[in-house]
DNA sequence: CGGCAAACCTGCGAGC
DNA sequence: TGCTCGCAGGTTTGCC
């Protein structure tokens, strides 16, 4: 699924294409993805103008001129497609249409469900159940190296998994977790109770990376496509996600890959070298 | 409360 | 060619 950048890629498209656009007519083609569809879902949205698209977290949020929100999340497989009206047939998986006002349809595919699309209200949005408990916006000032090193004294499992945990901060998934860490060459399964300095140069790795996998138009594996149908083509600069047994870019260990409650992580092995107890003791930043 | 496995679904590539 | 198996970008639930 779509992490940060490709969220944040599909919301861009969204929004050019729909923002002060009506949606003419709204069609749901399933009861239920994740959670089931409100049962007036199409009633609240026809007819309405769209004010705006925006993202938080991994979720995109349309903004319609009552007041009324959408709020979307594309799962595991979701994608959001602005196409010609009529201009194709009804695809397997297409579980939501609008007819814009311009000639074109935006269309909801999502394979493997687990994906969701509700409403909600824009006075109350930030105290939505969805969104209430979400940490801090990787690439806001919210998220700076005293807070990140503050939260992480409080983990302690290992950095990786805690790096995806949304309350933490958001955005950070199975990719952008691992190629952070290598970016500062923390091994993933070092305690996530990072020193200073150590938790300084993840908050610079995690913005870096998102922000260039943003620049690229996000990455494209297998069933996830741009809004547009283009392709994003940050995947070509991944330096260890699903390179394993292929040398380091640095250095030219092996790539490995382990499994971290239950989601592959990739490292290079010398670059992201674990600290041990003992070294970590000794080391000058505890 | 923290941490982890399992569940929610379908599709695809690898290997036999 | 055709089958089975393992794996896939996320989040929630429920169990220790």
């Amino acid at each position: 699924m779509p992490e940060l950048p490709e969220v944040e890629t599909v919301v861009r498209g969204l929004d050019s294409s729909m923002r002060g656009r009506r949606i003419i007519r709204a069609e749901v083609f399933r009861p239920n993805l994740r959670v089931p569809f409100p049962p007036d879902f199409c009633e609240r949205i026809a007819g309405q103008a769209v004010n705006k698209v925006a993202r938080r977290a991994k979720y995109f949020m349309v903004y319609l001129e009552d007041g009324t929100v959408v709020i979307g999340h594309l799962g595991m497989s979701g994608r959001m497609i602005v196409r010609p009206q009529d201009a194709y047939p009804l695809a397997r998986h297409d579980h939501v249409r609008w007819q814009m006002d311009d000639g074109k349809e935006v269309v909801f595919n999502d394979a493997r469900r687990f994906g969701l699309m509700l409403l909600a209200d824009a006075d109350t949005l930030e105290q939505h159940d969805l969104l209430v408990h979400l940490g801090p916006e990787p690439l806001s000032n919210h998220f700076s190296e005293d807070y990140l090193a503050t939260e992480l004294l409080k983990k302690k499992s290992a950095i990786k998994p805690v790096l995806m945990d949304q309350r933490l901060v958001v955005g950070v998934g199975n990719i952008y977790a691992s190629e952070a860490l290598f970016r500062c060459g923390i091994h993933p399964g070092q305690p996530a109770h990072l020193c200073a300095e150590q938790a300084g140069t993840l908050v610079a790795a995690i913005r870096a990376v998102l922000e260039a996998a943003i620049a690229s138009g996000g990455s494209t594996l297998r069933d996830y496509a741009r809004e547009s149908g283009e392709m994003g083509y940050f995947q070509h600069q991944f330096q260890v996600y699903g390179r394993e047994g292929k040398p380091c870019y640095a250095c030219a260990t092996p790539v490995a890959r382990i499994t971290q409650t239950g989601r592959s992580t990739f490292f290079c092995p010398s670059c992201q070298a674990s600290i041990t107890r003992r070294s970590r003791k000794r080391a000058a930043c505890g």
